[in-house]
DNA sequence: GCGACGTTTCGTTGACGGCCGCAATATCGG
DNA sequence: CCGATATTGCGGCCGTCAACGAAACGTCGC
């Protein structure tokens, strides 16, 4: 039996505004540095430091400390899918034509959706399975999606990559291509931001959008 | 930054040890009335009819007010489900600063350290396989740990029983013997409590204590 | 209607926790 | 070694919130 205690003390963690901040901050998987979320969360490094060794003490972080700096992540991945159903279930408050737990990660699209639609593009061959390289049909489907294939093969960023997602466990396209297909997605309207900023709803248009590029099924994303 | 506020708000509800105890109670699923809740988290009615109306505001309760009680249950089965969850995250992470999930159960060791202490001494035939009660080795070796014997038989309670640990569906030792061992290992520096007052932490010299006396080496419990 | 009981509101008290600035410590670059 | 940068520790201030008792309110049983 868990006692009162023990679920006070952890939700304490999160009871507060700037910690919550924190670890919302880190939810993308990334370290970051002790200056920066005192940074981002707004208040003094003193503060930051004293409200991160709370959290590193009471094992919703994880730091690390290298030179002059302290790189702080999220414990686990555990802790990551807990925060993650915490921020979902706050958010189901509201309309809930989102129907997958879909999200940014950087600048490409993660979270089931990232993952569906990554599957979706290995069903069809458009990537390779190693790797996640583009084939030709790939990038034919990326100029038929709208994005502008040719001005992504001028950059030098790599085209098309993995990327691990923290609560999928499974790989999503990342690169140029993956982020060349978020903005499109944004800008046709198939994807939009939630007040929280980090997740996405997608739309009935998105959905019927996916649904026509790649069989992508309301369904297999539940 | 918005949605850090409503993180903050919604862990603030489960962040005070009374409402944590109220919103446990209700986790059986049956409604309670305020004077119950009240008298369970151990606060006046007044103190318990505050916090109720917060945890009703803030989504996390559902009330009904029948007559002259009013009867709280959980908003729904997903802030059930919800609260389940977040239960078995922090049991998972609890012990994580200890090199062992070990705990106390009532009296006496729990969790994995339990189970590795009674697996050894059944191991060793300090206890018999059917009902832990303990051989003429046993009674000296707990002798040598430097529990009174003598003392304990003289009290009415069982002197060693089986008792089944909750997540590690394993048996440990309980009992007078059991309590005892806990009490000397406490007083001897072997294993000491945690800030959440449930979870031990077993020290450098408990480490080693437990491995001389009984070949319990720091692998096993992992 | 009249107590008995359960609940709520109000006002007060006291403790805890977040915040800052400043000083101290540790590391990196030159 | 020195200045710059990053982090931590220490006081002290201030707001917030949980706790209580007393009193008011509403309901039930007789």
């Amino acid at each position: 039996m868990v006692d009162s205690a023990a679920l006070a003390g952890f939700a304490g963690l999160l009871a507060d505004q700037t910690r919550a901040a924190m670890c919302l901050a880190l939810l993308n998987g990334k370290p970051w540095t002790m200056g920066q979320l005192a940074k981002h969360a707004g208040v003094a490094p003193s503060t930051a430091s004293a409200h991160l060794t709370l959290l590193v003490a009471g094992g919703m972080l994880a730091d690390e400390h290298k030179g002059r700096h302290r790189y702080l992540r999220l414990a686990d991945r555990k802790m990551a899918g807990l925060l993650e159903d915490i921020l979902s279930h706050i958010d189901s408050v509201e309309p809930k034509a989102a129907m997958a737990r879909a999200r940014t990660c950087y600048d490409h699209i993660g979270g089931e959706l990232g993952v569906a639609i990554s599957d979706a593009m290995l069903r069809q061959k458009l990537i390779v399975d190693s790797g996640f390289a583009l084939t030709k049909d790939g990038l034919a489907w990326l100029e038929q999606v709208g994005v502008d294939v040719a001005a992504l093969q001028a950059t030098r960023r790599t085209l098309a990559r993995p990327c691990l997602d923290w609560t999928e466990r499974r790989f999503h396209l990342a690169g140029a291509a993956g982020a060349a297909l978020c903005r499109t997605a944004f800008d046709s309207g198939w994807i939009e931001r939630t007040k929280s900023e980090r997740a996405l709803r997608l739309t009935p248009a998105g959905t019927a959008a996916f649904a026509g590029l790649l069989g992508v099924t309301p369904e297999s994303l539940s």
